[in-house]
RNA sequence: GCUGAAGUGGUGGAAUUGGUAGACACGUUGGACUUAAAAUCCAAUGUCCAUUAGGACGUACGGGUUCAAGUCCCGUCUUCAGUACCA
């Protein structure tokens, strides 16, 4: 009886998915635990062994959690809108859902053979039209907000109608874009209903803008910033502009305070959380407003330190902030223009990146000091940023580096107004254990004092106030793309109206090519049947637009965002009763939120921020009951790839004639040393680079003497040679072997190259050929045709008969040669394998190689734990009564495993696990009562093993999955085991005995020996005796249950 | 620059409140079984010295606290991640 874990493996997962065992169920006595992975996209290359490292960890903890008690929702389903699939589309013309479909399939396939707990009858795609008519609705629900600021939450924009009817907007305080120009009721309902939307737009939390982008007319497309490199695009190069379009954008700056406290309340990573506070970047201080000497404008900026006012020397605009061309003087002019040029040819990173240089243009106007009315220069200056803030600072050099260093530049005065404070150096920076002086009515305040009368003083003059400003900014939802949500918007005179929530969904329409129109429009104006008619409430034909009834339709699509940043409600509906809502009351108030959420980090300032506003304004608008999507958050880290290289001997050489007609010289067999060997040669090569000859001789080593060079110059009677000691020499006289077999291949070939020297390069070869002692299966990659003729005739010269490759850590990439892919682990060693393998390398959280070599370790655990179950002639199970010992094992076994899944600390278990089956097979038990929760314990990590060892224990015979009884019930359904410490407390305790903190040696003593009986004991042991050589010792500590330490 | 995390054998990694550093596993070496190989089993395996007994050193580096430090404190270095003229 072997373990058969192919077939054992493949018929629990069908006996599973046939019988639902993991199906949740929306009504139960049970506590409720809502268990969810990232969602993932179903990209066209499959799963690697990376991608499942957190559904393991997740699957765990859900089966574990079963096992306890809970009623467990454990969903699984794709983010299937998407850049990918749709690159593809253009590529082949394939339509993204075709692909996208085979995708999943794939994905399924490849999830299903792991063995994962999940109810895939809750399945969602975020590209289904089912799903994404909720995308659509939830956008709608955001049009049809505002936020209020008084009562803190979003609300119907009908109150906002109804206020600005009967009040005007003077009253209101919402989130809304600056400068708003405030009107009455009588001014509201004199408007007409296109000023009306106009002003609303303002106001709702998602709403049209103009926003800045970088757009690349070339691919038809706005680029992130990450996607262009030297100011043109990352994807060929092409030029890419600054262009102000209209786009659909998300409110989410209304939210900043809400977003920042709620982090307090979840159990995040602390590092998580501080990305996520950094993003949002609150900042407290207080907006100045400055007077402009001789204009009717006004400078707003924002400090936190409205306690240095009075050092203030002169003021920065961004070169884009719109008073500049009104403020700069004549003869100003010129060189401001010429320096907002310069600036606009560099991109935002740019200008951040670049520190060092310090550029700005005196615009010639001057501002006046709000309390001492003197006149401060008005500068430009790149530094600051028009996106931040308000794209104006009151610089204060002696208080702020860049200040100081932009006044430093420029000859601008640096007062100072700290008390006893040293700036001819550098500026005073901090605001601690200082006093504000030379500055009229704050002299000798502190920070916190000063700044407070700072602002009541602003405030006296009505010229600022206190105030917070949140770094976060309003989110882009725009996307000049074809594979995703559709918006549900039409434009009636240029404005956007909602469809009708009782139409969605709106279908993503067919278009004849997935890129953008000629005119630059997105793929979506190649569509023909894309019009809305407001009197049948259909998408048509847009031949039929008239303005009248029929109208056009939004081109954009939503972004990948969108439909992730609810789905995990979604889940909590049965699929069968999903039609008429996005999830339902009653399901909604049963899950109410995840409470563990596996995923990788990389979605801090994405994902994980944008769902958390989703859900806020869902609860605000009384659709869901909760405030945070994700309770509890664990981040798993990625598995890297571990490649392994081959190094070809690559020729350096010159023609020895000026003749053209010789051919490139070029081995006639490829060449290619194994690791040790490069590394030798490169050691050497180093070594004579550092060793003390003469500059002269290290040039004609590097760069060569005509006939030789590197290595190859190392020959007897040389300086080189005399550098070498006895194994260097020993390596140089194989380099010399290769070198002269590689001159004489290229002199037969007669093609008048004289070689040099030779040079090593590292090549990327399939992992697959390299086993756990970095060997080479030469043969294996010789007849690989994905290289092609690389290695057909290839010559490995072998070092001891075997040929070692080198290995690096990197990125898990097609094009390295190291994605492993976790259907060969499946097939070769079983999905349990794969799956204790993935925890065991390591704390879930860290990145970490992936090496196949430690495989064998938990497969041979498995192979172990089989045959404590099964003999040669079947079940050795019995109702043996429990020795001390095997309960000891147990016990132990169960508190470990116990705390580890608490403590997502998985890779712990795995040993654990070990050492308990090493333990009870070392014990021969074979006792029911012991195996059989063992198998619980197991079952979370490796179930399909478990299950079966269980239903044979069960049935008390080796069975067949497949004639289980109906009614049978698996290991899912019981109880994890009960700690009991009885078992655990000892009678005797071997205690370590130290002298000075070194321990010596190890005694024997009972557990309730007393601390005095303990050191008579200890102090009368031979050893002991033998240790002190005589001496008397100072002090004997001694720890009951601990150790004993004696000192002197 | 700032913020956060980390640095332990040949390798992945253990060490829960300061209390036997290196669990467990890989790899390596030796042995058993076998015609042989695979599989399996047994033993050794931090480094150095020593025939053994045993000893010295050892958790990035330098200090410190303590009877006792991988763990606590101070300083330095390195790596990784996030972030950045953020006013």
């Amino acid at each position: 009886m072997t373990y058969d874990f192919n077939s054992i493996e493949k018929k629990w997962q069908d006996h599973w998915a046939k019988n639902e065992t993991f199906k949740a169920s929306n009504t139960s006595d049970k506590p409720k635990y809502y268990v969810l992975d990232m969602f993932p996209y179903p990209s066209g290359a499959g799963l690697h062994v990376g991608h499942p490292l957190g559904y393991i960890a997740s699957d765990i903890y859900a089966r574990y959690k079963r096992h306890k008690g809970f009623n467990v929702l454990h969903p699984q389903g794709y983010d299937s809108f998407g850049l990918p699939a749709e690159q593809y589309a253009i590529q082949t013309g394939q339509h993204p859902a075709v692909t996208t479909e085979a995708n999943i399939k794939t994905y399924r396939r490849q999830l299903d053979q792991i063995g994962f707990s999940f109810d895939w009858s809750r399945e969602v795609r975020t590209s289904n039209p089912e799903y994404y008519k909720w995308t659509q609705w939830i956008f709608i629900q955001l049009f049809e907000s505002w936020y209020n600021n008084d009562s803190n939450k979003a609300e119907d924009i009908a109150t906002l109608i109804e206020k600005f009817a009967t009040e005007g907007n003077a009253t209101v305080n919402a989130a809304c874009d600056e400068n708003i120009e405030s009107f009455t009721s009588e001014d509201w309902n004199s408007y007409s209903s296109e000023q009306q939307q106009d002003i609303l737009l303002k106001y709702r939390l998602t709403y049209l803008a103009e926003t800045e982008v970088n757009w690349c007319p070339a691919l038809g497309t706005v680029l992130a910033n990450d996607e262009i490199v030297n100011g043109v695009s990352e994807r060929g190069g092409h030029a890419v502009v600054r262009k102000k379009m209209t786009q659909w954008s998300m409110r989410i700056s209304a939210y900043a305070e809400r977003l920042l406290q709620g982090l307090d309340t979840i159990d995040w990573t602390d590092a998580l959380k501080d990305i996520q506070k950094n993003w949002i970047g609150k900042s407290v201080g207080a907006s100045v407003t400055f007077n402009v000497n001789g204009h009717d404008e006004v400078i707003d900026v924002f400090t936190t330190r409205p306690d240095t006012i009075f050092g203030v020397s002169f003021m920065t605009l961004a070169p884009e902030h719109e008073l500049v061309s009104r403020i700069t003087t004549a003869e100003q002019k010129e060189a401001v223009e010429a320096y907002i040029e310069k600036t606009a040819k560099r991109s935002e990173r740019d200008r951040m990146a670049d520190v060092k240089t310090i550029s700005g243009v005196f615009t010639g106007a001057y501002a006046e000091h709000p309390f001492s009315k003197e006149p401060i220069p008005i500068w430009i200056g790149d530094y600051v940023l028009a996106s931040y803030g308000t794209g104006a600072v009151m610089a204060v050099p002696c208080g702020d580096q860049r200040d100081y260093d932009f006044a430093k530049h420029f000859d601008i005065a640096i007062p100072n107004i700290f008390e006893g404070a040293d700036i001819s150096e550098e500026a005073f920076a901090s605001k601690d254990n200082v006093k504000i002086a030379n500055s009229d009515f704050l002299n000798g305040m502190n920070y916190k004092k000063a700044s407070k009368l700072a602002i009541y003083q602003l405030e006296q003059l009505g010229q600022g106030e206190g105030k917070t400003n949140y770094r976060l900014r309003d989110a882009v939802f725009s996307r000049q793309r074809y594979w995703g949500e559709p918006f549900p918007v039409y434009y009636v005179n240029g404005m956007p109206q909602m469809i009708d929530k009782a139409h969605l969904p709106i279908v993503l329409p067919e278009v004849e090519k997935y890129l953008p129109t000629e005119e630059g429009e997105p793929p979506l104006g190649r569509a023909d049947v894309w019009a809305w008619d407001t009197t049948q409430s259909l998408v048509v034909s847009n031949e039929l637009i008239d303005h009248k009834t029929v109208f056009p339709l939004e081109l954009n699509t939503m972004p990948g965002w969108a439909g992730s940043s609810w789905y995990f409600f979604r889940y909590m509906e049965d699929a069968a009763n999903r039609d008429g809502v996005f999830a339902s009351e009653d399901a909604l108030k049963y899950w109410e939120n995840v409470d563990l959420y596996i995923g990788g980090s990389e979605h801090a300032t994405g994902h994980l921020l944008y769902s958390r506003f989703w859900v806020k304004l869902l609860k605000d608008r009384g659709f869901v009951n909760v405030e945070e999507p994700f309770k509890k958050l664990i981040n798993q880290g990625m598995i890297l790839g571990t490649s392994a290289f081959v190094y070809r001997v690559d020729l350096l050489s010159h023609l020895s004639t000026t003749s053209k007609d010789f051919k490139d010289p070029s081995l006639s067999k490829a060449l290619y040393i194994s690791y040790d060997s490069f590394k030798k040669y490169e050691d050497l090569y180093k070594f004579i680079l550092s060793s003390k000859i003469s500059a002269e001789d290290k040039n004609t080593f590097a760069n060569g003497n005509g006939f030789t060079k590197g290595l190859a110059s190392i020959i007897e009677d040389t300086v080189f040679f005399d550098l070498l000691n006895d194994d260097q020499k020993e390596t140089i006289s194989t380099f010399q072997e290769l070198y002269k077999a590689v001159q004489k291949d290229i002199y037969s070939q007669n093609t008048g190259a004289i070689i040099e020297g030779l040079n090593f390069s590292a090549i990327h070869v399939k992992v697959q050929y390299v086993n756990a002692s970095d060997e080479l299966d030469i043969e294996g990659l010789k007849t690989d045709g994905e290289f092609g003729e690389d290695f057909k005739d290839a010559e490995f010269i072998s070092e001891d008969g075997v040929y070692k490759v080198g290995r690096d850590v990197e990125k898990m990439s097609k094009s390295k040669y190291n994605v492993v892919n976790p259907d060969s682990i499946c097939a070769d060693y079983g999905a349990d394998s794969l799956r204790l393998y993935e925890m065991f390398l390591g704390p879930l959280e860290q990145y970490k190689p992936w090496n196949t070599a430690g495989i064998t370790g938990v497969h041979n655990f498995l192979k172990k734990l089989w045959k404590l179950y099964v003999g040669d002639d079947g079940l050795k199970v019995n109702n043996a009564q429990p020795t001390a010992d095997n309960l000891k094992t147990l016990h132990k076994t169960i508190k470990k495993v116990e705390e580890d899944i608490e403590n997502f600390s998985f890779n712990t278990s795995v040993s654990t696990f070990m050492i308990a089956v090493n333990e009870l097979t070392a014990q021969k038990c074979t006792s029911k009562d012991i195996l059989e929760p063992l198998l619980i314990l197991i079952s979370p990590y490796a179930p399909h093993i478990a299950e079966h060892l269980y239903a044979c224990i069960h049935f008390n015979k080796i069975i067949e999955v497949e004639n289980l009884p109906k009614d049978f019930e698996g290991i899912s359904t019981l109880d994890f085991p009960e700690f009991d410490a009885s078992h655990l407390v000892e009678s005797s305790k071997k205690y370590p005995i130290s002298f000075n903190g070194k321990m010596r040696f190890t005694l024997e003593l009972p557990m309730d020996m007393s601390k005095d009986d303990i050191e008579k004991t200890v102090m009368a042991h031979e050893k002991t005796i033998a240790q002190l050589e005589g001496r008397t010792p100072k002090k004997v500590i001694v720890v009951p249950g601990k150790i004993v330490n004696i000192v002197g």
